[in-house]
DNA sequence: GCCAACGTTGGC
DNA sequence: GCCAACGTTGGC
């Protein structure tokens, strides 16, 4: 079991969408990077925890936490034409992008601030602070007990 | 809205 | 294969 920081921008799908589908499971789509291509395709797993947090909005950082329910599969988008994502040198024999389905797990009872975990001793080598455009990074558990302990703790 | 970081594209 | 131009991400 491993975890893992996933972006959304909270104007078109944020921890309240998710909230809002219960147990529904929800595709994680649009991952049109490589680096973030293959960490999804290889390396994250059903049952994976994952941080979900907000970007290029006005409260950025953690909001909470879902669970991997559905391991790396085609993002169908690829071939679509009339799609956003449409891919024109992707096709079913030569796939190029990946999703995988998250399910909700909790929002935090308090959100935790990109600038707090800047402040956080320890946190130096996040690569949510190393390599900020990343969108599907791995987490440690160190990192994860430190933001589940801030969004547990009044300030 | 600005700008830094950085990934992608395309000419050579 | 190099590298300049360009586009996107994302914090502020």
């Amino acid at each position: 079991m491993a975890y893992w920081l996933f972006k959304t921008e909270p104007d078109d799908f944020s921890i309240d969408d998710l909230q809002a589908l219960g147990t529904t499971p929800e595709p994680w789509d649009g991952i049109r990077n490589y680096q973030a291509r293959n960490l999804l395709r290889d390396v994250v797993t059903a049952g994976d925890e994952v941080l979900i947090y907000h970007s290029s909005c006005k409260h950025v950082g953690v909001a909470g936490v879902a669970s991997v329910a559905k391991s790396a599969y085609p993002d169908p988008d690829q071939f679509d034409q009339k799609n956003k994502y449409y891919d024109p040198k992707a096709t079913p024999e030569n796939v190029r992008w990946y999703r995988v389905d998250v399910v909700f797990e909790r929002k935090f009872p308090r959100f935790v601030p990109l600038g707090e975990i800047k402040a956080m001793p320890g946190m130096e080598n996040m690569m949510l602070l190393k390599q900020g455009r990343l969108s599907i990074q791995p987490v440690t558990p160190a990192e994860w007990d430190a933001v589940i302990a801030a969004s547990e703790t009044d300030i």
